[in-house]
DNA sequence: CCCATCGATGTTTACGTTAACAATTTCGGT
DNA sequence: ACCGAAATTGTTAACGTAAACATCGATGGG
C-alpha cells in the first residue's frame, strides 16, 4: 500500500525489465524471485554468469571492456551478492555469534561494541544470541540455536556455572571463547584480570593507613565477583588484618545504596572496596545521607572505571577495565581458532589499573 | 603471556573420535567437509536424505520407527542443519541488521537489547553494523557492507543527517526502520516522544515557580538533542518567559561539568534542564562544587532515566525514556515489512514519563 | 604459413536443503 | 484374494555462487 505512486510512473519500458515480473505477480505465499542473481546480470551483460562472478570478485583475466559491460548491468540491475549461496559455497560464514545474558551492564555492552568493531575490521559481522535468564535451559536453548545459526564461532559472555552443564550441548566443531568465567580448563577465555584490580584497590586502601577494608561483593553466582572478593581476602589476610563480614549486592545502585546504609551504621568501617562502580555510587550516597563524609569519615573504591565514575560526587577511586581490549582479544582468539584450528584453553588476562580520584584519603589517626 | 600453561595437558586422546578425520585431512588449503550433512545422515538411517528432512523440520508422514532411527544418526553424527543452504532455499534469512553508531550509550545499548531480545522470540537473530564514526562515507560503507549481508531488513541507529547522503545507496529491496531521526517522510520512524519529555521537564520546573530554565543541550548534530532543545524553548516562549542563551555539551558527564561550572557562576540560575543524565550528573558535581545548593539553589532535571539516576546526589528528577518499548515496536515494524510488504514512512512515538526525585524543588521567593 | 601457447570467456558441477512430484508399501473394504 | 486409497518413502530439480575444467580466438616464434 505504501508503494510510493511516482514509481509506477517512473517505471516506463525501459525499466520494465530491470523489475522483471517479481513483485507479487506469482501466488500470493508463493515464493518470489528473491532478488537479482548473477545470471540475471550476465543475461543482460550478455556474458556468462561465470564471468559476473569474476567481475564481482575483482579477478584478473576478464578484458577491461567487459568488466564494463558487466560493472553497469550490476549498476542497472542494483545487482548485490547472495551471502547465503556464499557462505554455502565456502563453507563459511563470515559471521561471529555472541551469547550473552543482556547488554545492561557497562562491561558486557563495552565489550560487545569492541567485538563488533574489531570483528567488522577483519570482515566479520556479529550476531547477537541473548539469553533471556541465565538458566540452564535458557543457556542450552542458546547453545542449540546458535548450532542452527549461520556463525563461524561464537564467543560466550555469560556467568558460566552454567557452562558445566550445557558443555555437553556445545557442538563439537564450533569454535569458542568465554569471556568472564572459569572455563580456563576447557576453552579459551579471556578476563580483566579481576584479582589484581581488587589487590589494587585493597593495597591502596591499606596504604592510605586504614585498618581494614570492608568490601561489597556482587552476587555470588558472579565469577568476577567471587575473583575480586577473594582477592580482598587474600590482601587482608597477607596483611594480618582483620577480615570484615562480606556485604552482598546486584551490582546496582540501589542494591549499593542499602549496603551503604549498614555499613555506614559502623563507626570503626573507614574504608570500603565495592565491587563495581554503581554499588559504589550507592555507597557515596548512603554514606552522604548518614553524615559520613567521603573521603575524610570514610575511603571508597569502585571498579570498573565506568564513564561517569569521575563525576560522582566526590570523583570515584576506582579499577579500570579495559573492556575494549578484552573484545579485540576475543576476536583475536576467535578468529584464530577459525583459521588455524582449535586453540588450547587457557586464561588470557587483561591487566587493570587503578585510577585514584577523590573519593579515598588517608585514614585519620 | 598470561596463558596458563597446564592446558596443553589437557587435550588427549578422548576427543579424537568428536574431531573426526576432518581437520587437515586433506590437501592444506583445500575445502573439508565442511560438517555433517542431511546425506551424511541420511546414509547412516539408510533412508533419503528428503526423510530427513521431514524430520528435522517436524514434518508429519514419517513413522515412527523410522524417524527414531534418523534421529539416532543426527545424534550419532552430531548433525546441525546448515542455515545457509536454508536460507538459500527459501531466500530468507531470519536475520536483522542493527546500524549503529556506537553501544555506548546508555539508550543505544538498552534498545539494541530490546531488539536482539525480541527478533529472538520472533526467531530472528540480529547482526551488529557497527559504524565507527557517523561519517558519510562509513555510513555509506556500512550500508553497502549490508547490502552483500544476510539480512532481511535494518534497524538504523544513527543520527540521521547522514541519511539524506546515503539514502541512494540503501538497497532498494531491504527493509529499513530508523531509530531517533527525522527521517519520518522517507521512512518508518519510531522513536521516544522528545519533544513531549523535554516540554514535561520544563514545565514542571515552572510550576515549580521557577522564572525561567536554563538548558544543557547535548550536540547540535542529533536530531534528539535539536528536539528536546526545541521543545525547552517552545514552552519558555509559550509561558513568556525570558529564553537564556544554550548551553551545549556532548552528552557526557564531563561536559555537564564543564556547563555546570558556567551555570553555577550565574546567581539568577535557578533551574537547569539537562539534556540527558550524565550531562545532569556532571552539573550536579558543578554545582556541589561551586557551594550552590541542589535542590535547594538551583533545581536540576535530567533525561533518559538510567538506571543510576535515583542514586545521584541528590536523586535526579528526570524523564523516563521506554527504550524497551522503542526496541520492541521496532522489531514489530521491521517484521511487519517483511511480511506484508514495506510499510509507509512516519513517526511512531513512544510516551516519556517526568520520574519526580530529589533534585528539584520550588523555587524561593 | 602453421602450430604451440596464452588469454579471455563459457560450461559443468557441487555446496545443503526442501518443494513438488513419483514410486512404493500398507491397509481396509468387498 | 483383489482393488483403490492412503500413508510412507524416494527422486528430481532449483536456490546463487565459484572452482575446475573446457573452449575459443589471437598472438608470435619457427
Amino acid at each position: 500500500m505504501a508503494r510510493v505512486t511516482k514509481a509506477v510512473k517512473v517505471r516506463g519500458e525501459p525499466t520494465i525489465d530491470t523489475q522483471r515480473l517479481r513483485a507479487g505477480s506469482d501466488v500470493p505465499g508463493g515464493r518470489r524471485k528473491q532478488r537479482v542473481s548473477m545470471a540475471d546480470v550476465a543475461r543482460l551483460a550478455g556474458v556468462s554468469s561465470q564471468t559476473v562472478s569474476r567481475v564481482a570478485n575483482g579477478q584478473p583475466g576478464v578484458v577491461e571492456s567487459t568488466r564494463e559491460q558487466v560493472l553497469t548491468a550490476m549498476r542497472e540491475l542494483g545487482y548485490r551478492p547472495n551471502s547465503a549461496a556464499r557462505s554455502l559455497r565456502y563453507g563459511r560464514f563470515n559471521t561471529i555469534g555472541v551469547i550473552l545474558f543482556g547488554l545492561s551492564s557497562t562491561g558486557n555492552s563495552r565489550t560487545v561494541e569492541a567485538i563488533a568493531t574489531h570483528a567488522a575490521a577483519e570482515g566479520y559481522a556479529i550476531t547477537l544470541i541473548p539469553v533471556g535468564m541465565p538458566t540452564q535451559d535458557n543457556v542450552l536453548g542458546a547453545f542449540t540455536r546458535m548450532g542452527e545459526l549461520a556463525v563461524d564461532g561464537v564467543i560466550v559472555i555469560i556467568e558460566v556455572h552454567l557452562l558445566d552443564a550445557t558443555a555437553v550441548a556445545l557442538p563439537p566443531g564450533v569454535h569458542v571463547v568465554v569471556v568472564d568465567s572459569d572455563a580456563g580448563d576447557r576453552y579459551p577465555v579471556v578476563d580483566t584480570d579481576q584479582a589484581d584490580g581488587a589487590r589494587q584497590a585493597v593495597q591502596h586502601l591499606l596504604e592510605l593507613g586504614h585498618r581494614t577494608v570492608w568490601h561489597l561483593a556482587g552476587p555470588a553466582e558472579s565469577f568476577a565477583a567471587e575473583r575480586r572478593a577473594g582477592a580482598w581476602r587474600a590482601v587482608l589476610e597477607e596483611a594480618g588484618r582483620p577480615v570484615p563480614p562480606v556485604e552482598r549486592g546486584d551490582w546496582s545502585a540501589d542494591s549499593g545504596y542499602r549496603a551503604g546504609l549498614r555499613l555506614a551504621g559502623m563507626p570503626d568501617c573507614t574504608a570500603v572496596f565495592a565491587a563495581n562502580d554503581q554499588m559504589a555510587l550507592g555507597v557515596l550516597r548512603a554514606l552522604h545521607e548518614c553524615g559520613r563524609r567521603v573521603p575524610q569519615d570514610v575511603s571508597v573504591v569502585g571498579f570498573d572505571d565506568i564513564a561517569d565514575a569521575g563525576s560522582y560526587l566526590p570523583p570515584l577511586t576506582t579499577v579500570h577495565q579495559d573492556f575494549a581490549e578484552v573484545g579485540r582479544r576475543c576476536v583475536r582468539s576467535l578468529l584464530d581458532q577459525i583459521h588455524d584450528g582449535p586453540a588450547a584453553p587457557g586464561t588470557d588476562l587483561v591487566p587493570t589499573t587503578l585510577i585514584v580520584r577523590g573519593s579515598t584519603a588517608p585514614a585519620r589517626p
